[in-house]
DNA sequence: ATAGGCGCCTGCTGGC
DNA sequence: TGCCAGCAGGCGCCTA
């Protein structure tokens, strides 16, 4: 409905197209989210840093800053797009293999549940990049934000400006399961919300809640009381126990 | 191959 | 009290 300018133009066309649909799923591939609807038409969206994806009344007024309204049940309800910095983006895909070349196009790379140990292993082996730039890079593991590489981190008890090519396989295969440690976890909470994030509810995540460096500058270490340290890595604010994750070999 | 910087946006915080 | 720099769940583009 309404259209401000968002990470990719929001096509006019597209609404013709979408409406009398139904929504037939809904899935996830790294940060992207799917509606899969009727006609093999494919709604896609990512949240960017403040995006809100919403199913309320349509009697409840819209937020501030909602770019998008999808009316549901002949009305009575909406699936709303609130994303105040515009970071995000929301896009159509006429079909399947439309859709899988995007992916392909952006090299997404696979799922942090299913990260191959030989793959994962190979992927460090090879870089000379840091875990934490890696972490961040959706070509290497899919859907890992600031947040979740640097609590996964601590979990492995990994420093984050550890090299890739200095990590042991060992190490590799910690980190690996301290991924899904930590985003089962998050899962669990429904998420983190530090100020704009909430569920399709319109509730808040909890995962904030048990975050154990993150944000956590100066506060002791949970493990060792050690005051947590934040330092600038990949462009990024990067927060760790400098006592629980050496820089170097154990 | 990789790091670093900028730009895209809005809103909040902390220091002066 | 008020102003302004700096910073924030992301990411693409550019340069060196």
């Amino acid at each position: 409905m309404s259209r401000q300018r968002l990470r990719k133009q929001w096509q006019k066309s597209w609404e013709r197209l979408l409406i009398g649909n139904r929504v037939m799923g809904m899935r996830r591939r790294g940060k992207w989210i799917i509606l899969d609807l009727d006609r093999d038409l494919h709604l896609v969206i990512h949240l960017g840093m403040t995006g809100q994806l919403t199913i309320k009344p349509a009697r409840e007024l819209p937020h501030a800053h909602t770019h998008i309204i999808f009316s549901l049940d002949g009305g009575r309800n909406e699936l709303r797009f609130r994303d105040i910095r515009r970071f995000g983006s929301a896009t159509v895909y006429g079909s399947g293999d439309e859709l899988e070349r995007f992916f392909e196009e952006t090299e997404l790379g696979p799922e942090p549940f299913n990260l191959g140990a030989k793959y994962w292993q190979q992927r460090l082996a090879t870089t000379r990049r840091c875990l934490k730039a890696v972490l961040l890079d959706q070509r290497a593991v899919a859907g890992v934000g600031n947040i979740y590489a640097d609590e996964s981190l601590f979990e492995a008890c990994l420093h984050p400006a550890r090299l890739g090519n200095q990590t042991s396989a060992a190490e590799a295969l910690r980190l690996r399961r301290a991924l899904v440690r930590v985003l089962n976890r998050a899962i669990t909470q429904r998420g983190s919300s530090i100020r704009d994030y909430v569920g399709g509810s319109g509730r808040k995540g909890q995962y904030q809640n048990e975050f154990r460096v993150y944000q956590r500058a100066g506060q002791p270490c949970r493990r060792c009381r050690k005051p947590i340290e934040c330092i600038r890595l990949a462009g990024r604010a990067t927060h760790f126990c400098a006592r629980c994750q050496p820089l170097s070999h154990s």
